[in-house]
Order: C-alpha cells, then sequence, then structure tokens
DNA sequence: TCCTTTTGGTATATTTTTGGACTATTCGAG
DNA sequence: CTCGAATAGTCCAAAAATATACCAAAAGGA
C-alpha cells in the first residue's frame, strides 16, 4: 500500500492521510490506530511528526488519544450521508416518490408473486375498513406501499425507499395526512389502491404505472391544499 | 488489512472486530460466541484482555455475558447503510435507474437552469470527441448523469443516485461498458444524450423522459450483450 | 438426585506497551 | 545565515496485557 521512502511525509501530510482514512470509513468509530512507534515507522517519519499530526488530528475532533492506551478514532461524522435525508423537504420528497413509485408498479408485474397480491390485497380489505379512521388507515397503506417495493424483489429498490422512509419530514408530512384525511379522500385513495392491485395483477405494467401517478397527484394535491391552510 | 496472525491485539481490537461480525450478521441475534479461555486462544490474548473486551461491547448493548453460561449476541446486525448496496446485482441497478433518470428528465424542466444545461452541452461535447475513446467518454457520461440529477436541485435524489453510484458492482459494470463500448454505440448515445438535452431545453419533459428510456434501454442491451459473451 | 465439567467472576503480582516530555542534532527553504 | 520543522535519541509514568490461581454459578451426564 504505502511504499515507504518515496516522499517525506511531513506533519500536515500524514494528519490528511489518516483524516482521510477515517472519512473514507476504512478507519471506523471504536477502532484503535497503530502505536505511534510503529505509524512512524509506516509513514517513514520520526514519532515526533506522527505526534504532532495526531495531536493536531485530537483538536480536530477526529482521534482521542489516551495516554498509555493508545489512539482512538472519535469519529467525525462525514455528515454528507444524513444531512441529505434529514433534511429533505416533503416536495423533494413528493417528487422521489414520483420517481420511483410508479416503475416499482411495473417492476411488481414482472416479478411480484401470488403471495405478494395477496398480502396486498389483505392490505387493500383492511384500509376500507378504515373510512373512519384516519391513523389506522396510515399505518395499512404505509404497508401496502412497502408490500408493493417488496414484490419487486428488488433489494436496492427496497433499501432506498426504506431510506425514503426515514426521512424526518416524513414524520410531519404523515402528521399532514392524518389531519386532511377526511372520509371522502379515503374512499378515493382505496379505489386507486384496487386499480392497481387489478391492474398488476392482469399484468398491465403501464396501466398500473398510470395509475400511481394519479394517486401520487391526489397525495400531492390534498398535501398542498393541507399546507395552504 | 488485518493479518490475523501476525499482529498483537488489544482488548480495544478485539472489541472492535466482534462488533463488526455482529453488526455484519456474521454473529446473529441470540448465538453465543466461545469461551473466553477459547477466544483468548484464538486471538492469541490473555483471558483479561478477551475479559475487556467482552465487558466493553456488553456496556455497549451488542452482547450479553450470563455467568456459568456463555456470552450471547444481544444485538442485530446493522443492514442500514452497506448490506443492500453492496450486494446489488447489476440488474437491480438498471431497473432502479430505469425508475429515477426519466423521472429526473422531468425535473430537469421543471427545475434546470441555463447554466446546467450550459455545462450538460459543454459535457456532451467532450464525449462527441470521444468516439475513440471508451475510457474517456465513460468518465464524461457519468458525469453528464450527475450533472443532469444536480439540475433537479432536488438534494434527496441526488444523494439516492450518488449512493447508487458506490454499488460495488458499479465497477464491474462499467469495465463491461468499456469492452463493449464500440464506436457505433457511443455514437448513438451521443445523438441520444443530444436530444436528451434539446428535449429539456425546450421544456418537453415526457419528450426528454422517452428518450432517456431508449437511452437505458439502449444501455441494458448492450450490458446484457456483454454478459453473453 | 449427585457429581463432574464448563463457564464466567475476581484477585494479584509482574511484564510489556504506550503516550508524554525533554533535548541535541540535522535538514531545507527563505 | 537564520528559523522553523523534522529527526533521533532517552527517560518517565500511566495504562494495558500477561500469567496464575481460586471461586461460584450453570450445564450436563450417570
Amino acid at each position: 500500500m504505502n511504499a515507504p521512502g518515496d516522499q517525506k511525509l511531513g506533519a500536515a501530510d500524514i494528519a490528511a492521510l489518516v483524516r482521510r482514512e477515517i472519512s473514507k470509513g476504512n478507519l471506523q468509530l471504536h477502532d484503535r490506530l497503530p502505536p505511534e512507534r510503529v505509524l512512524a515507522e509506516t509513514y517513514g517519519a520520526a514519532r515526533g511528526t506522527i505526534r504532532k499530526a495526531l495531536t493536531r488530528l485530537e483538536e480536530e475532533g477526529y482521534v482521542e488519544i489516551r495516554a498509555g492506551s493508545g489512539t482512538y478514532v472519535a469519529h467525525k461524522p462525514d455528515r454528507s450521508t444524513t444531512d441529505a435525508i434529514e433534511n429533505a423537504t416533503p416536495l423533494e420528497l413528493m417528487d422521489t416518490r414520483f420517481a420511483l413509485e410508479p416503475h416499482v408498479c411495473r417492476l411488481a408485474v414482472l416479478h411480484g408473486r401470488h403471495s405478494d397480491f395477496d398480502r396486498m390485497e389483505e392490505l387493500c380489505t383492511r384500509m376500507e375498513a378504515c373510512t373512519e379512521d384516519p391513523v389506522g388507515f396510515s399505518e395499512a397503506d404505509t404497508e401496502f406501499h412497502r408490500a408493493l417495493v417488496d414484490s419487486t424483489r428488488n433489494g436496492l429498490l427496497i433499501w432506498i425507499i426504506d431510506q425514503i422512509g426515514n426521512v424526518r419530514s416524513e414524520d410531519d408530512w404523515t402528521r399532514m395526512r392524518h389531519l386532511t384525511l377526511d372520509a371522502q379522500t379515503i374512499r378515493t385513495y382505496n379505489v386507486q389502491h384496487r386499480q392497481i392491485m387489478n391492474a398488476i395483477r392482469t399484468r398491465e405494467p403501464e396501466r398500473a404505472a398510470n395509475i400511481m401517478k394519479e394517486h401520487l397527484e391526489t397525495a400531492r394535491l390534498s398535501l398542498t391544499r393541507a399546507s395552504e391552510t
């Protein structure tokens, strides 16, 4: 990995290298990095140099130095991961659903099995029993969309939609939906869910996708309507 | 990275190793891990060291130590990020792109700015100069799709596609593409890219999306063709 | 049931490892 | 030349690791 003797590394360089290893994830949260004396040899530098680099990294919070014990990574979080997903707006969320869910319907037609469809149908029935119970409806609705994605048998897609489910604003969104969910809206949703089910059962990918678009459009409308009040 | 037999492991190191085994799922929920005395030998450490590591893990909630009985895993595997994304197949990847990118085109029409389009156009030009240089083409192509997503101004979407870009099989896929990229295919791609650009510039979301679908279909064909050889 | 084995729990004296601190020297660029 | 950085040593004290012994609770077999 490191051919020693190539270049002379200063304290700043070494700090940068280690910092990068941490950000990249090669060194994880509680890992102990090698003793200063070992680092000195692998980087081809004197111990004092290593020491300066580590001290610098400690000040930056990347690392914790414990005398007599060792130097441990203290996880300076590379925030790109959580940031985008935490701060996503309801609008971004909606657009993303518009991208994913219609195509999910197409894939469900291709890869779904009868057992999947039975489960989804069961959830439809549960939702139809909830015209007066917005909370119960929303739970079943979430499960329905989840079951739909599962039926694609596409682990990557499932993971993505799982992640989206963790968006912070999702809570607000869900709460808003609860407020605006009158019996009429629920009935509309139920009809759409049934239509989607039927289209998938009869293996009509484009029809399923189109109804899903309608469905999302309805949801978007009730969302914007809610945010205007 | 860690040649097991060589290095001398401290308590923190051992804790990290076991913690990782649990997070990765190699050790599952109620599994009993080997007796301390055995672990001591396999890790080449004294029993006290093992004990410190396990005590630490118990405090963190990863394991439960029952006197006279054994040490048991008390933590579910961390399925959070890496698993689904590491093991995604090229086919799953393709399906996911089919879901996302056409809609990205629609959103680009809605939210894109002239500066975005200029940058994409510049990348088109770069690609068109690469009919005989598959590697250079692929780089520009990646940047093009990235610029396209950026123009949606949707942080969530950008994040998702970024994540997808880290799929392990992406490397294989890219390599495969390089092999199959003859000048004719590149020319086809270039035409499609231009058409997408034009549709976006003239604010025709559906046309842009449809051409993107064609584009992906072309890519899928050359992918399956490559995997058949 | 009783007895043996296995397993974690505890204690301790000793050795090794590790970061902390200090100093004199060398090296290189301004 | 000068000045700052890197080097190469040395010694120290705290922490960790080792090695060993013994205990008590659980498990398992006769």
